[in-house]
DNA sequence: TGATAAATTCGCCACATAACGAAGAATTAA
DNA sequence: TTAATTCTTCGTTATGTGGCGAATTTATCA
């Protein structure tokens, strides 16, 4: 409330200003993932991954959602994703055709299937061997 | 034209992770300015808003035009402003109405009418007293 | 021509940030 | 309970970045 508007807007654009940050905000686009799945994808220490999702958690780029011993990080659902769709839509306009974004895409489906059942979705993959 | 996509993009999310380089941006929706505006109203030394207006040009966020011995500045008019309109226009539904923004506009206006003559808008008014 | 002026480039310093590993919660499994 | 697992926090290190002043470039003015 009193912390100024372009405090909270610069949080965003500094969260936006790295590439393993936006790489994840792609992946989370298909619906959450827990941190080990991003942390599969992105090859980075689980600590490394960790601050950067509390980064963009800070800027209100994710969402999270506790279950057990697991993290599920997400796009924001509310108010929180109607205050930053625009960026988001222009991030997926810009590199939805990334070589790296289409790389982790299919990195993350293979991950997925392998790890869940069949052609399991998301949501509840990862308590079966994550 | 390969896969610099990841590269362009980060090139513009890191010009915008700057509060400096943001307020630059609002600075322009009124019109091209010359680098010592920019450099009035931001206080700072000319070598490093020439540094910053270089990282926007960069990532093609701003446009120069070189009349002179001024360098004028502006938002981009043909395809590079189709590209980052998008992030634009969320920047400036962000923070439109953040405190700094403002007074950043009023002290411009400031210093444009009291270089230029009477109630100039903006355009050539370097050469008269820069 | 030489002097002034605007802008950029360069070198430097202080500070921020991304990466890792180790240690510390928190939770489930044995 | 003890052990194992997931995630976060903390401390450290290497690199990146913003700021300035000095020097350089380019262009106008005397």
């Amino acid at each position: 409330m009193r912390d100024d508007v372009m405090r909270a807007t610069l949080r965003v654009t500094k969260a936006l200003s790295d590439g393993q940050r936006v790489r994840i905000l792609m992946m989370l686009r298909g619906g959450e993932l827990c941190v080990c799945r991003i942390v599969e994808v992105l090859a980075l220490a689980p600590s490394t991954v960790s601050k950067h999702l509390s980064l963009l958690s800070e800027a209100d780029l994710v969402e999270v959602r506790k279950d057990g011993r697991w993290a599920y990080y997400r796009l924001p659902k509310g108010d929180a994703m109607k205050a930053v769709r625009p960026v988001l839509k222009w991030l997926e306009s810009a590199l939805g055709e990334d070589v790296s974004v289409l790389r982790d895409a299919d990195v993350l489906s293979r991950v997925l299937s392998g790890a869940g059942e069949g052609s399991a979705r998301r949501t509840k993959a990862c308590p079966k061997e994550c």
